[in-house]
RNA sequence: GCCCGGGUGGUGAAAUGGUAUACACGAGGGACUUAAAAUCCCUUGGUCCGUAAGGGCCGUGCGGGUUCAAGUCCCGCCCCGGGCACCA
């Protein structure tokens, strides 16, 4: 019987969904293990090779488990919550509802052929009520939360309530001011506290909520009419469709993160996450210690924060953010009009206009002064726009001794450079060394800067001008959108005071609305809703951003269909934490942190028993694409067009296009003569057809370069890279007439590129399955190179995976009839299978699958070299094959008699005694390189090798009578005789 | 600029400091076949010497170093990929 991948696959396909093999239950008393992929967007273009990579190594994680013992938890579901859906919906009217489905069905049916072991019973979706009723219950957690940093966690806001109701807002408390809403609130007591309407009470307990309602800055897309995370937005555009963002202040739903900054970063270090990741984790957060300084201006005082308190005595002005709330009071009349003109230009400019012109100075002084705390010197207060607004306090103490930036402004505006370390040539640049010496006169001089930072924090306490501080580059993330496709905000307004919702009102289902865009009034899309309120008053109409759904899922899964709360307390404390976490490092700094606050905060609140929500993380990495490109000739026809002169050029886009090789694209301008030659020929022929089409043109035409553009990798022959001239003209209109310069076949180039519909470089799972199988499909995408590197897809590879399948299951055959002996297998056999389970067994926990299948195709030639039929043999090699193809190994486990799954069959264990051999080749090198083998039995000692070795005659040939220096032995190893 | 990865045959890649290039693709040669496909076998880092058997030398981005021994460890560069960036 040859192998007929179709008949198995499918066969097994039916058979697993009938009996519910992949089905898992929570009451078991296995150990339990849980793996998670991120679970995908149902995007319209369906999967492509590259994406099944990562689900392909977690399924063979999670099937491996299964076999060893575990009850494992591996499912699937879908973030689908989005834009694309929103955006297809503005478009064509269709309900996103309707085009997520059709998506996700269509991502099932890919999943589904592919033979992932998720137990589809436990799919979650971030769009349906029942999921997103406990998103929203989620928020309604934070919204009732505050912050408490002396018991640093997350507590009732009820227990702050009643705090203030007794003691007030005193001192400490103050401190959890973070994020954007660092405005100063005066401390006030328990007497005011009770004093203050209903609506101040309300907007005080806003600067405590972990989730809240505030103006602050935000990225401002007016092309999508929304507003964006910080990781939305790459280069001052917008993450998805590249259209400008700006900034603007507006009232914003907000998750009160910069709370959890420290423990985010605490939390890293028990991760067994790669360190890049973490890093990336760790800028995201940047934490960094300094101080906080007072400047006093007149009664009033501009803090800053700098991370050189010891370069105090350099200080020569101070900048403020132009969008800093103090510009305004400290600008004196006569600099008024210029200080206003540069805030409102600098406001204006794009957050990529600032990147552009790093090295355009720009400022402007207030006409203000501050007393320094020191010195008591008079320090002008400037404005420049190379001070961030939202970073510290948004105010720099300058040092253009000891900062570049600062350097630069001062050189620009002409202002004091005053030197602050020994040894610094402050007529070229600012001394930024951390290992200098400080040679400011007064209590610093003479300190290394590691002394002189506490010491100047020091002072500068006991004068109560500042202290020490920690800041983090963390901000706030915005929660907010103004789009219909997300979850509704639990949250009702009662004279513009945001309320929540009570959980009985729990899930706010998404409402229906005649068009998914902002209304006339630019109010979001909920607005159109009719009857949008909660008995009488207006609900929310922002919707939750897509990391909201994201930022729990892995919790639902364990328990999906609760309808009671978000998931047990059993299933919760069966299943813990995410033992394994698959997914792409592009989520470092979004998902991933986010998922990490949420996972705190529910912590926090007693609700899970852990604060991490995966101990490990494994990134995979990206499958590219194998682009080809043809090149094309630019042409342009010209002439002189006479005063009076009716005129008609000949008309480029009518003409044919000219398929030119890579060489004459490349080589424009020092082109060789036949090239030439070949050029003016075609020029002169298409000069011809021109004319012909356009009766009455006249003047020139000439090809004025060549351009490259990418062809569809279908219409183009893997081996030759020949373009598929009738296909290419039939499905581009507007390369329907082109010719190929040199007359015959056109030849592409090929270029490794990332995979998308974008550049037609697609490859489909579909079609490879069809052709090849799921089992030769999962085997070669573990086969192509570490999981966590990036490489290119090649087709033509795939032929040594599939062949392997075919060899191993001949191993079962013979004659075409399936053929297994009970003989007991020989030293030789053991040798193979054993190293094959150790080798496999290993590499499954390195997750090092490219060299497990390696190992495979060697057992399979090996085997098949010693004509092995042997059960014994095939049986535990068949189940060690199960994680990495599943169908085939089903299929031969069933043949050789089994009625239960394989799922269920128990991982082999390999055995030492069948691997030991009783000699061991030696390599015999002299001065380290290798000159000849010698076999001896491995019991042998160092000195009895070495003198065997010696005793050698043709060692002794090599050594030409003169005696080694030293000889090393290592034991089953290598000989290296140093002469 | 700073922080992470990574550079090994024609290609994807393998290698606890110990025989560099396992496994696979591609290429070349052969067997089977009327033929093709499929399958199987052999060769395949470069270079030099030799009719041959065989042997020499060079080789893991570049330059140094440690070591009996370096793709692997250390120092200094170059290149590629990713992240962050007037961050005070």
């Amino acid at each position: 019987m040859a192998y007929d991948h179709k008949r198995i696959e499918e066969k097994w396909r039916n058979e697993w969904r009938k009996r519910g093999t992949y089905h898992v239950d929570n009451d078991t008393a296995k150990p339990k293990y849980y793996v998670l992929d991120m679970f995908p967007y149902p995007s319209g273009a369906g999967l492509h090779v590259g994406h099944p990579l990562g689900y392909i190594a977690s399924d063979i994680v999670a099937r491996f488990k299964r076999h060893s013992g575990f009850n494992v938890l591996h499912p699937m579901g879908y973030d689908s919550f989005g834009l694309p859906a929103e955006q297809y919906a503005i478009q064509t009217g269709q309900h996103p509802a309707k085009t997520t489905e059709e998506n996700a069905a269509r991502y099932r049916e890919q999943m589904d052929r592919i033979g992932f072991s998720f137990d589809w019973d436990r799919e979650v979706r971030t769009s349906n009520p029942d999921y997103y009723k406990w998103t929203q219950w989620i928020f309604l957690q934070l919204f009732n939360s505050w912050y408490d940093p002396k018991a640093d966690k997350a507590r009732p806001i009820s227990e702050l309530i009643a705090r203030f109701e007794s003691t007030g807002c005193q001192g400490q408390d103050a401190e959890v001011l973070t994020g954007d809403v660092e405005e100063a609130m005066g401390p006030f007591t328990a007497a005011e506290w009770k004093s203050f309407s209903e609506r101040t009470q309300q907007m005080v307990l806003q600067h405590f909520r972990l989730a809240y309602l505030s103006d602050a800055w935000v990225n401002w897309c007016p092309a999508l009419g929304t507003v964006l995370a910080n990781d939305e937005v790459k280069d001052g555009v917008s993450e998805r469709g590249g259209h400008p963002v700006e900034r603007k202040r507006m009232p914003q739903w907000s998750m009160r993160i910069t709370a959890y900054a420290q423990r985010l970063l605490d939390g890293l270090d028990e991760l067994d996450w790669t360190t890049s990741m973490k890093e990336a984790q760790r800028n995201w957060i940047g934490r960094s210690t300094g101080a906080s300084v007072k400047f006093a201006v007149d009664n009033d005082y501009i803090e800053v924060f700098t991370t050189r308190p010891d370069t105090l005595f350099g200080v020569s002005f101070i900048t403020l953010a132009p969008e800093h709330v103090l510009v305004g009071k400290y600008t004196t009349d006569a600099q008024r009009a210029e200080v206003e003109a540069y805030v409102k230009a600098a406001t204006n400019r794009s957050e990529r206009e600032r990147q552009a012109e790093v090295d355009k100075v720009t400022g402007v002084f207030t006409g203000s002064y501050a007393k320094h705390p020191f010195t008591g010197a008079d320090i002008p207060v400037w404005v420049g726009d190379y001070v961030l607004a939202g970073y510290g306090t948004g105010a720099v103490m300058a040092v253009p001794g000891g900062d570049q930036r600062d350097w630069r402004f001062a050189k620009h505006f002409n202002l004091p450079i005053i030197a602050v370390t020994e040894g610094a040539d402050i007529g070229k640049e600012a001394d930024e060394r951390k290992d200098a010496v400080i040679c400011s006169e007064g209590f610093l001089k003479g300190l290394k800067v590691a002394d002189a930072i506490p010491r100047a924090i020091q002072e500068l306490e006991k004068l109560g001008a500042g202290e020490g501080r920690i800041n983090y580059r963390l901000r706030d993330a915005a929660f907010g959108r103004q789009r219909y496709w997300g979850e509704p905000i639990p949250i009702y307004y009662k004279d513009d005071i945001p309320y929540p919702l009570p959980e009985s009102e729990l899930p706010l289902v998404l409402p229906e609305v005649d068009k998914f865009l902002p209304t006339e009034t630019g109010e979001p899309p909920l607005a159109r809703a009719k009857n949008w309120s909660y008995e009488g008053m207006p609900l929310e109409t922002t919707t939750m951003p897509g990391w909201a759904g994201s930022s729990w899922y892995f919790l639902r899964y364990m328990d999906p269909k609760n309808e009671g709360r978000f998931a047990s307390p059993e299933a919760i404390n069966y299943w813990q934490q995410i033992d394994l976490y698959m997914g792409g490092s592009e989520h470092a700094t979004g998902h991933l942190l986010y998922f990490r606050f949420w996972t705190k905060f529910l912590f926090d609140q007693g609700l899970i028993p852990f604060d991490e929500p995966a101990k490990k993380l494994v990134n995979q990495g990206m499958i590219q694409g194998t682009s080809k490109k043809a090149y094309a000739l630019a042409l342009l026809s010209h002439g002189t067009v006479g005063a009076n002169v009716e005129f008609k050029l000949i008309e480029t886009d009518r003409l044919p296009r000219v398929l030119v090789p890579k060489r004459i694209y490349e080589s424009w301008g020092t082109l060789n003569e036949a090239d030439r030659q070949a050029i003016v020929d075609v020029e002169e022929r298409l000069r011809t057809i021109g004319k012909e089409q356009t009766p009455g043109a006249s003047g020139y035409l000439m090809a004025t370069g060549a351009y490259e553009f990418h062809v569809d990798i279908r219409l183009v022959d893997d081996k030759t890279n020949e373009l598929n001239l009738d296909g290419f003209r039939t499905s581009r209109p507007d390369y329907s007439e082109s010719i190929v310069l040199e007359n015959g076949p056109y030849i592409t180039t090929s270029e490794v590129d990332k995979m998308s519909k974008r550049w037609m470089n697609v490859v489909n799972p579909d079609d490879i399955i069809e052709k090849y199988g799921a089992d030769t499909l999962r085997l070669y995408e573990m086969f192509l190179g570490p999981l966590e590197q990036s490489k290119p897809w090649d087709t033509h590879g795939i032929e040594g995976t599939s062949r392997f399948l075919k060899k191993f299951w001949n191993l079962f055959f013979e004659s075409d009839v399936i053929s297994v002996s009970e003989e007991a297998p020989t030293e030789a056999e053991q040798k193979v299978l054993h190293a094959t389970l150790k080798k496999v067994t290993e590499d499954i926990g390195k997750m090092s699958f490219n060299t497990s299948v390696a190992q495979f195709m060697i057992a399979a030639n090996e085997l098949g070299a010693l004509k092995c039929h042997k059960r014994d043999i095939l049986e535990p090699l068949t189940i060690a094959l199960a994680p990495f193809a599943p169908h085939i190994a089903e299929e031969l486990w069933s043949l050789l008699g089994h009625s239960d799954s394989i799922t269920t069959a128990k991982w082999p264990q390999w055995h030492a005694r069948f691997l030991e051999e009783s000699n061991f080749s030696y390599p015999i090198s002299f001065n380290g390189k290798t000159r000849m083998h010698l076999e001896f039995p491995v019991g042998l000692s160092k000195d009895e090798v070495e003198s065997a070795v010696l005793a050698n005659p043709e060692v002794q040939q090599r050594l030409e009578g003169k005696t080694p220096k030293k000889v090393i032995v290592v034991p089953k190893r290598i000989v290296n005789i140093v002469v």
